[in-house]
DNA sequence: CAACGCTCCGCAAAGGATTTCACACTCTCC
DNA sequence: GGAGAGTGTGAAATCCTTTGCGGAGCGTTG
């Protein structure tokens, strides 16, 4: 029922050889030939069955994308901007939603890495360990997530932390509380890492609130915790804790930014719609994917390519409602 | 370097015929020799290539989903539905994002075709026309919109919409505002639909603003309409429009719900993050996506399967903070 | 004892595309 | 005019798995 590299030949008077240099390495075939045969391609709108092709190229032109949540609004602008370039290279993608299950994540490894040339794994959750295993498995690249000499694309948290630091300072917050995400997490100890240094050098004063889980009802749990803590203002590890922390200020009566300043992390586009909208420090959410993407196709090419297998990508404070001068009490 | 059947096959001294019955028709073979294959294959933990079986067998194990914009929050409901019960299914799910774009939907539909076995077409925004067109090409089973009698899933919203009317006509309102979506949109004209069932059964009336994008920031820009049509209660065509309302009547000053009361569709996780929390028509979106991929599954398995192909979903109303009294003036 | 039937397994073909190798042909140059 | 180089094409092997067909071995029956 499919048209075969047969059924081109045939039209073309030609070999089925013919056919696949005609269409592959046109160089190699006579000009008037060659056009002969892309016209009947065209015509029986012919395009490579890629399965045959894979079988005897061992590439399979699929990549593998691998995301704890896509619920989390963070993952939908790295998934885009993931489809986007691998559809420019001509890749098919298979996505996989782990449920924030780190078991799933290498399982789900396992059963694709035999599917595709090669897998983005999207803020894994499993050990340093499981990681180096899968690695070996199939070529791997890591976002948002550094772990030895793997290849990974990851955000400058720290400069991220001291836009935001001094952001705070500079409206004159003296006093400064961090609502931690899950401590398993590469992204929030490199966040502490960063909110430290630049705590330090403004010479104010850091108050650690949780861990807790990096979902709305976190932040609202938070907000007691923050209020009590004698801070003007918070950082929250990503922007749906920020929200959380908005929810429950709104419901105490706490006006923010009057009383409290409330500063995110991520900038999903929900951000801008609440009200105050949210000041965050933004991540190039679609740039990451797009990135990811380029590096593995780079490795496939080319796999002994050591050196340029690590890209930070830079952060942008987005300065919107929640933030304003310390008050002056 | 990958482990092929010929390879269980030395291990375990059969030939490869003998591996291949053992393990997709145990009957086939004697207890004792397959149980040996068994024994090999675990022991090199051999799996099938899937691309040499589909070349043979015609069915690859894989689906296509293809939704027009992961960014809205609606999406990734169905897209884990979707992928919670392929995987149930042991298929992988490729997926693609068209960014909105009714002409690189049926682009996709055609690249994919030939690497799955079936599409799952999201809300697609194609017409009809090329709907049917696609459906000639591959099993294709549709969310969220009908066309003719192509296999499809549905939401029930014309009794959403009933449900909604009836909650705001028990608190008095008579006159109430619906901001439309796309003109283009399935669901848009069914929602339309149902409204007017619903406000004629109630003796309300009806204002009609719009259509805007199904966007935060359309529910912007609907706002002022809204309000100088004089009515105490508007329903938006889906969350994200609401949000935009809500947004916009904060920042006007207008008190919500004591003023005007708003009212959404969807019920995306965002929802009940605001403030105030949105009174919304609640769809069961993860049942849609594994409902889809039954019905595709389904069709594959006995193609001429009519009768069953079509199924419409409840709706259930979330009674949240944004709808309140009408105000007794 | 011969014939028949059954079970279990191997051989070989098929599926679609790529690639190596060899063949045929043209052209050049001695 | 024949040897050699070079170009363009086809035949056949290969990738891995599945499956129709047939053969070997064993047990049963007339």
């Amino acid at each position: 029922m499919a048209v075969t590299i047969k059924d081109v030949a045939r039209a073309a008077g030609v070999s089925p050889s013919t056919v696949c240099r005609a269409l592959s390495t046109p160089e190699l075939v006579r000009a008037e030939t060659r056009e002969r045969v892309q016209r009947s391609a065209a015509e029986l709108d012919y395009s490579p069955n890629r399965a045959a092709r894979g079988l005897i190229t061992g590439r399979t032109g699929n990549l593998g994308l691998i995301v704890p949540d896509l619920g989390n609004p963070f993952f939908p602008g790295v998934v885009k901007g993931i489809q986007a370039r691998a559809r420019e290279a001509d890749h098919a993608v298979f996505l996989a939603d782990t449920d924030e299950d780190p078991a799933a994540e290498a399982q789900l490894v396992r059963t694709l890495a035999k599917q595709v040339d090669g897998i983005v794994l999207c803020s894994p959750r499993m050990s340093e360990q499981e990681l180096r295993g899968v690695a070996a498995l199939t070529p791997v690249v890591l976002l948002n997530r550094r772990v030895g000499r793997l290849p990974a694309i990851t955000f400058d948290n720290v400069d991220g932390m001291r836009q935001a630091v001094t952001h705070l300072t500079a409206l004159g917050h003296r006093r400064i509380a961090y609502v931690a995400g899950p401590r398993a997490s590469w992204s929030n100890r490199e966040r502490v890492r960063g909110l430290r240094l630049a705590i330090a050098a403004a010479g104010a004063e850091l108050v650690e609130v949780g861990p807790v889980q990096p979902q709305f009802d976190g932040g609202v749990a938070a907000a007691d915790q923050v209020l009590a803590a004698g801070v003007t203002a918070v950082i929250a590890y990503n922007d749906v804790i920020a929200l959380g922390l908005l929810s429950r200020l709104n419901a105490r009566g706490i006006a923010v930014p009057a009383a409290i300043s409330v500063l995110g992390f991520d900038d999903i586009a929900l951000s801008a719609m609440v009200h105050p909208s949210l000041t965050t420090v933004g991540l190039p959410m679609k740039s990451c994917g797009r990135a990811g993407v380029d590096l593995l196709l780079g490795l496939l090419q080319d796999p002994d390519k050591f050196g340029t297998t690590r890209r930070e990508l830079g952060t942008q404070l987005m300065v919107r409602g929640s933030t304003g001068p310390a008050p002056s009490a």
